[in-house]
DNA sequence: CGCTATATTGAAAGCGGTCAATGCCTGTGG
DNA sequence: CCACAGGCATTGACCGCTTTCAATATAGCG
């Protein structure tokens, strides 16, 4: 367990900050977890019980329907935390948490985390920035779903992972899709088909190159004007 | 000025519940605007100085581009809060709010927010969930704009509206629209013309019936099932 | 009472989805 | 070490939903 409150320190998390004293208090509040690729850490409709900070790895969350479509709401990398529900009033995750690699998971317990923020002020506002940023991510994503085609979703897609990067490679962005292609689709809203098919044209038109899981932007100008 | 305090207690806002001192430091904060339909309240990009409580009307928040195209994020009813955003650390509104109808809002600047935040740590708690249960709503939405067609998008849109009534007029619920077919258009993804188009199948099926900003849901358990 | 915005309908074109076949890549067992 | 199975990626053909463009109809408003 000690471990956690190191990480605590160290990880760039909401945690990070807290005074001695109360990451003691934490100390008792977060649990392990060490989880393979594609496992599920809490199911749509489950009886929620608390959050979970990714200390390492990425975790997708997404809804389903009864037919199988499945809609991906976010993708969370280390330091973002899963089931920000846990605050709600309502008792029930409404989406499922898998993971998409190898990952370690921090868990705070829902009933430990009411009582730790309602200690310290300042973690309220830290949760509260937090959770408002998430609703900007979401107004984003909300706007690009309904207003955008495959062509620009796609290329969007690539340039919000190309962000990340401040290292252009000598002719282009440098990116690692830690995702599969049908991913990628139900992120954008798009069959699987189309956003190979997207990609492909990308590749012909020289905006993109690279395969599989490697994929290099060559032309981030002509990327953005896609239309 | 006083009216704003009183409307903060009677109404069902996250200021009800404050105590008799912490309103008296409310009453400095609020400031009362009355707003005819289709003034803009704020817009995107525009610099952050504050939120507004809706007191009675209707508020839509939607991101436009360049093109024009437009997609609402979001209506705000009586006793929600229009630019949550005042609460993270990023300093431009990420979209824009404008009434739908005579609406009266009560202003609170950032800064006295903060302040009033940090001195109430129930009222942090509330906004928690607030800020928490819009996550919910925004998550549903992507998956909705995503996954669904036109007319699963405008069933479910007319079974949400439903929703919030509880009196079952005889033969069918009875909706007012308080919004034009372009506004539908815009929340749900999709052009003008298919929105009419599905609203007139719905008709043709009868699912529903009633015309302009009156309708009526003749069959639920139809509308539910469409396809 | 006309004017302008909104609502509606039609026709045609195009984007994206579905179905189907094939290729590719990796892990596993013989 | 190789063959094979299964999953993932890719491409083609075709179809249908949505959009777009255009023409009216209708309604709210000064």
């Amino acid at each position: 367990m000690k471990g956690c409150v190191q990480c605590a320190v160290r990880m760039n998390t909401i945690l990070a900050g807290l005074t001695p004293e109360e990451l003691a208090e934490v100390e008792e509040l977060l649990v392990h977890q060490q989880l393979k690729k594609g496992e599920v850490i809490f199911c749509e409709g489950e009886k929620m019980h608390g959050s979970y900070i990714v200390k390492s790895g990425a975790v997708k969350l997404y809804k389903r329907s009864r037919e199988g479509e499945r809609q991906i709401l976010r993708v969370l990398k280390e330091g973002e935390i899963a089931g920000l529900c846990a605050l709600r009033a309502k008792s029930n995750y409404g989406h499922t948490a898998e993971t998409m690699e190898k990952s370690i998971l921090c868990y705070l317990n829902k009933n430990k985390l009411d009582k730790l923020l309602s200690l310290n002020e300042d973690l309220s506002s830290k949760f509260l920035k937090v959770l408002a940023d998430e609703i900007d991510r979401a107004y984003e994503k909300i706007y690009l779903l309904g207003t955008k085609s495959a062509k620009e979703k796609m290329a969007n897609f690539l340039m919000s992972l190309a962000a990340g990067k401040d290292e252009p490679v000598e002719d282009g962005i440098e990116l690692r899709l830690a995702m599969s292609r049908d991913d990628i689709a139900d992120m954008l809203g798009i069959s699987t088909e189309t956003a190979i098919r997207v990609l492909s044209e990308f590749k012909d038109k020289d905006l993109i190159s690279g395969q599989g899981k490697y994929l290099i932007i060559d032309d981030v100008d002509e990327l953005e004007k896609v239309d």
